[in-house]
DNA sequence: CAACTCCATAACTCAATACTCATTCAGAAT
DNA sequence: ATTCTGAATGAGTATTGAGTTATGGAGTTG
């Protein structure tokens, strides 16, 4: 049975999505999901190639939607991925993504 | 086995997200998931609550990014959902959103 | 204490885009 | 042909947010 996107819903879906929409947020989510466990932001910056105060912004926004979570530990700050949710819509969309590139592909030559 | 998120696939997963993250737009895709056939542009700005040239401008943003099909018929112009794979987000991220909610309002009281 | 590292924040610039209004265009109907 | 309806488009406005630079704060190490 399929979920309703009610009216009340739709701020927050809009919200997930603006959150999974910016592609250096994607770049951090990435580096988070590869990493099996948490990183400091400065591993975050380094391996997603963003400069230190973008990196910082981005994994508070992580954070502030519910996509990460922080904890201080001395003087570094480590984040990690919360949501099951962000590999899960990883699968379906780059699924899907990647068929449809393959399509057109086939449709070009 | 899980997609990988490779940096070409950044920009197209970024673009989808982007289609799907804006409120105006979150309610077009509502009203053409709702509606079992095509919908004119008159239909889907009346069911959605937007004005004709800001439908029609979204209309036309999700054509182009493949979501929706355009078919004119005399003189108006049909639209439908093309990508099983909204309706497939939409379950994932509504079924999470209200998950979410729940668990909130729970820790609230 | 001083120097250093890691992170957060403020101020700013710049680009993107949502929305509205007005106009234009195409097809249909009279 | 004129009129009417449905849709697309351009101009203009306002808002939003990403990126950078520079600075400050908290913790650590010498």
């Amino acid at each position: 049975m399929p979920h309703q996107l009610t009216n009340p819903m739709i701020k927050e879906v809009s919200g997930l999505f603006i959150a999974l929409s910016e592609r250096s947020r994607l770049k951090v989510l990435r580096t988070l999901l590869d990493a099996k466990g948490p990183l400091s932001q400065g591993a975050v910056a380094k391996a997603s190639g963003l400069k230190q105060a973008n990196a910082s912004k981005h994994l508070a926004y992580l954070v502030r939607a519910g996509l990460a979570s922080r904890e201080p530990e001395g003087n570094t700050v480590y984040f990690s991925l919360v949501m099951p949710l962000v590999g899960d819509i990883c699968n379906l969309v780059c699924g899907h993504v990647s068929e449809r590139a393959r399509t057109t592909y086939k449709s070009l030559r």
